[in-house]
DNA sequence: TATTAGCACTCAGAGGCATAGAGTGCTAAT
DNA sequence: ATTAGCACTCTATGCCTCTGAGTGCTAATA
């Protein structure tokens, strides 16, 4: 059934009046709004056709209307104006983001803070992570007890452990172990490292003391945490300032839900259409019933080698669809412009200074 | 002025059931709760005087009572008795600890994280720094335009860089490199690598192309990094369960001062008197006032090499004193236990898996 | 036929008021 | 010094009314 271009007008109106103010929408207002040439009589037969067609509901029968998800819906697929970012704006969000981006080596956990301090929403990132291999082993000799596994990933990241060891161990073992590591494991998939092939190098090696398999399955690890990606939340108390999120005890659900679970469960299912690079998902569209009354805009961003990772923003169905879409869609592709791919290398750094390995913890 | 021991337990009656409750405290219910000889009369005599006292308030004329500040204090430093943990309890802790501790070289954020689902509350950590110095460079030639510089720290971490060139380098040249950082750059501080000593050292070892700066300047990036001693606040959405924080832009505003300036600005500045290693700042013992509604309970630890590290909870001036302390205090002893230098690494490692490298961003 | 003015109707929310009950403070008795 | 008892205070609750915003419907109008 569609909808006639005076329904649009007024269904439009609704929305972004509601979005706008957080209230049922009046007849009068969409008058107001919405430069219609016609009475809030008028307005108020469309908007009760609109509501039975499921566009729009009320609270209770003598309030004004509120917009369905259904309603949302179509506002964001076929009403809203695609709104433009000022060019003050997006001069403004893109020197901000300079700075996000070039000082470091951008950590996604810093974007998402920047980005919600953007659009005054929790944000939710997903880290590109690429197919991974190791490119090379390097293993620094440092005494009789102990030595520094240094792997270059494919992806350009390095990953060290310092290894502690019970046993003593000669220069010359460390140095051979390296070559044949080299030899070896390097630029093949975490699951061609397996144990045959570990102990039949052991032997070669005449390593008696699991010096190769400490490192071997050092190796195995660092692939198989690259394949995981890296989920996180930013900014969730943003939520707090919403009129919808009032109640503490339903904002408390939701960020727990978000900084606990949404991470790593909510976002790599995400599928982006191909040619897409942004979805928004309303209400009850969203699998996790936590976010049934809440809406999600997703932008995926291109980091180079099939790298493709997600930021996206939560908030009430009452959302700024329009502004927050535009402006995720410019931090999206800014992060993919400046990303993607090793050929396009933030300006500011010269080419030089590129990785900063830094050490934290260590899974077993 | 002391307190006689009926009102000293009446004083304890009240607080306790007040932190129980989180409502006013009646006389009736204090003489049930303490087993005070007397009737609801006479407790109402001494309530009133030590209101007159200053150690508790009426919200209204007709209400029970409440501890002021003055009364918790003197209920945290005279009154409470240090609750000791059921062995149950504390060998739960201690195992969920073990886990925490034992897979992997901890990291602030997750022992916070732990915690805070401990006490339920938010959690701040302060991380322990030690001084800290280069131990051993290892510049790792990769191409004629490209290395990794390895630093191993005194305090055990890894830091690794890549590093990518304009222009084309030999492998002797980074060898070269690598000794001479190793002959004049390790074990000092940060201020002793000056621009003097390396335009000096570039001329020696006949570096024209500015290398050695690029990994000096690392290296001085890392020492002043490692000064600064990382803090952080996990579970803060734990406020918005406790009833004092139902108004939810009073909790927005405590959440955001926590995550944003909690961290940096207020746990350096907390000393812990000499000997103490917990220390309890009521209300308005805060200094800051954002805080004045709030108690902070802080424990510190011991990582060994006069390295202090904070563990802290944020909550209602309404706390369980005495259950969080004891919590808080296994907490931090175990924290110093087990990284309370390098003679006591994590049982289960075997001494061997130590440290991990993760890369991050890059700081310029 | 589509629009509109007008009016009756609905309902949430605010304000006023009485009531209940929890708790105190005081007094007089013990 | 303690306590029973009672008057008093004050909040919280429920109930009522009133108001006003907003609708839905009807009948008049273009």
């Amino acid at each position: 059934m569609k909808l006639s271009e005076r329904k649009k007008k007024i269904l439009t109106a609704v929305v972004e009046e509601h979005i706008r103010t957080a209230e049922p929408v009046s007849s009068k207002a969409i008058q107001k709004a919405a430069d219609l040439d016609c009475s809030s009589a008028t307005i108020r037969n469309e908007l009760s056709e609109l509501g039975k067609m499921g566009y729009l509901e009320q609270p209770h029968t003598s309030a004004g209307r509120v917009p369905t998800p259904l309603g949302y819906r179509t506002y964001v697929n076929e009403l809203m104006v695609r709104q433009k970012l000022s060019i003050e704006e997006t001069e403004r969000l893109n020197r901000d983001l300079d700075e996000k981006l070039n000082v470091l080596e951008p950590m996604v956990s810093d974007i998402g803070q920047f980005a919600s301090s953007v659009v005054n929403y929790p944000i939710l990132t997903l880290e590109a992570q690429p197919p991974c291999t190791i490119s090379r082993f390097d293993l620094i000799y440092l005494s009789a007890h102990s030595f520094i596994i240094v792997l270059l990933l494919s992806n350009s990241q390095v990953k060290t452990k310092l290894v502690k060891l019970p046993v003593s161990v000669g220069q010359e073992m460390i140095t051979k172990l390296s070559s044949v590591f080299n030899a070896n494991f390097t630029d093949i998939d975490e699951s061609e490292i397996t144990p045959l092939k570990i102990s039949s190098m052991e032997r070669a090696v005449g390593d008696t003391m699991g010096i190769l398999s400490v490192v071997a399955s050092y190796a195995i690890e660092v692939l198989s945490e690259e394949k995981h990606m890296k989920a996180c939340v930013s900014g969730a108390n943003k939520l707090l300032s919403q009129p919808e999120y009032q109640d503490p005890e339903k904002a408390r659900e939701l960020i727990s839900f978000l900084s606990e679970n949404a991470c790593g469960d909510l976002l790599p299912q995400q599928q982006m259409a191909p040619g897409e690079n942004i979805k928004v998902l309303i209400g009850p569209e969203n699998v996790a019933k936590e976010l049934k009354d809440s809406s999600v805009i997703l932008a995926s961003y291109d980091a180079g080698q099939n790298m493709k990772g997600l930021i996206g923003v939560v908030g009430p169905t009452r959302m700024d669809y329009s502004g927050i879409t535009a402006k995720l869609r410019l931090i999206a592709s800014e992060l993919s412009r400046r990303l993607g791919g090793p050929a396009s290398l933030p300006s500011g750094l010269d080419n030089k200074l590129i990785l900063k390995g830094d050490i934290d913890g260590q899974k077993t």
